[in-house]
DNA sequence: GCGCACTTACCGATCGTTCAGTAAAACTAA
DNA sequence: TTAGTTTTACTGAACGATCGGTAAGTGCGC
């Protein structure tokens, strides 16, 4: 049928995550109006899925809001999944670097456990509308169930920690650890819901709080 | 352009909620094949929307989920949207529910705050599809606006009775009361995504959970 | 024979995607 | 310097499929 459509999008093989990366060699001329690069149609794209959902959001309101063409979008990228495969990927390959950290490997597990929350906290704030995306995922796709079965890796690298910082007596244990970890995480993720990056919550106490409600408690305690 | 469908449907107006109500109480009479009736096509397609996203979801498939042809879905509802204002207000009509009760009127504020939590929990295990319908929504129609505002308000009357409680003294004061509440209601909202009800955990038991969590935490506390 | 609960057949609009063509910049060779 | 070639970044029109929704007819129990 198309010859040449499939033939690989040059740029979308490396995890390197392509945030700003070695590329083009920066001789980039850009005297007048510069063109698009697939970063920044990425960033729009994302955006878009983010406000209207991604089945929501047509190629043709997407290229109204990058203000060119609907057939423009399909040179940087091969087809609207592809785009949502970029972001996944983006958004996947943060969370998983947290758990390969020291912090996350060495130490005391309650401590480990803490390092990695703040670190999904770091993410979550810093990749915000990626790992939005990430979170609102249905699984109507190969692409989007794959997707989830590395997020699902992801928290069981937690549910483990839980489970490791409560046999060494740290955590309360009269609560599950996968359910534990499941309210751990519906407290985090659900930062991406309100959270306005550059508001007064900063990033860092944001993430105290966080750490704070989730090991002690709204209640005040007589001890402390 | 179609100068019938804005038209009221007949069954939106009350705040009855329609839990299972007067009808048919079960007893529904289903000799051979019983044709359809509202709630029951209600009930398949709210399955269907939050099994695919409302926006995914083609009436068709829907059609096809219910053993007939589009045109007999028609029959019963005027529109799709119809559909999802149907099951928008009745999660929303038992939420609200919650706040007029005496138990959230009456006593200590963080005993009514812990009541309408119990509650909160309560009605998302009971009426688990129509309110992760409403969960999900992205507002991109005025109905979806609307649900969301009338969510909105739900919250705010919750972020209320964390600063009563927090003012009485019984809930720490270092986290203010709006963050506090976003991440209770993370960690209670996320129970769409993952509690299946008739497993090993049961509904009073998952209440009992996430009030431990939320108001002791995770850590193990010494004077207790 | 009449209303209920459908059916088949179809509408215009919109979807993601493709296609042929093209202006302008970038590279190459003389 | 300049003519010729290639590459980049697009435009506008069109495609088959599918969308939500409609019109008109059909079987069937009362």
């Amino acid at each position: 049928m198309n010859p040449s459509a499939e033939s690989g999008s040059p740029a979308t093989g490396g995890g390197s995550g392509g945030s700003g990366g070695a590329n083009g060699g920066g001789g980039n001329g850009r005297s007048g109006r510069a063109p698009y690069d697939l970063p920044a149609v990425l960033d729009i794209a994302v955006a878009a899925f983010n406000d209207y959902g991604y089945d929501a959001t047509s190629m043709g309101l997407l290229a109204e809001r990058l203000g060119t063409s609907k057939s423009a979008v399909y040179y940087h990228v091969s087809s609207k999944e592809d785009l949502l495969r970029l972001a996944l990927e983006r958004a996947l390959g943060e969370l998983e670097g947290i758990l390969s950290q020291p912090g996350a490997t060495e130490g005391a597990a309650d401590e480990r456990l803490r390092y990695v929350l703040r670190g999904a906290v770091k993410v979550l704030v810093e990749e915000l509308p990626y790992v939005t995306l990430l979170l609102r995922l249905r699984g109507n796709t190969e692409l989007e169930r794959d997707a989830l079965a590395r997020r699902r890796e992801f928290d069981n690298a937690v549910s483990a920690l839980v489970e490791e910082a409560r046999d060494a007596g740290t955590l309360r244990a009269d609560v599950d650890a996968r359910t534990t970890t499941r309210l751990l995480f519906g407290m985090i993720n659900s930062i991406v819901e309100w959270y306005k990056p550059g508001g007064p919550l900063t990033q860092d106490q944001l993430a105290d709080d966080v750490i704070t409600v989730a090991f002690d408690g709204l209640r005040v305690h007589d001890g402390r």
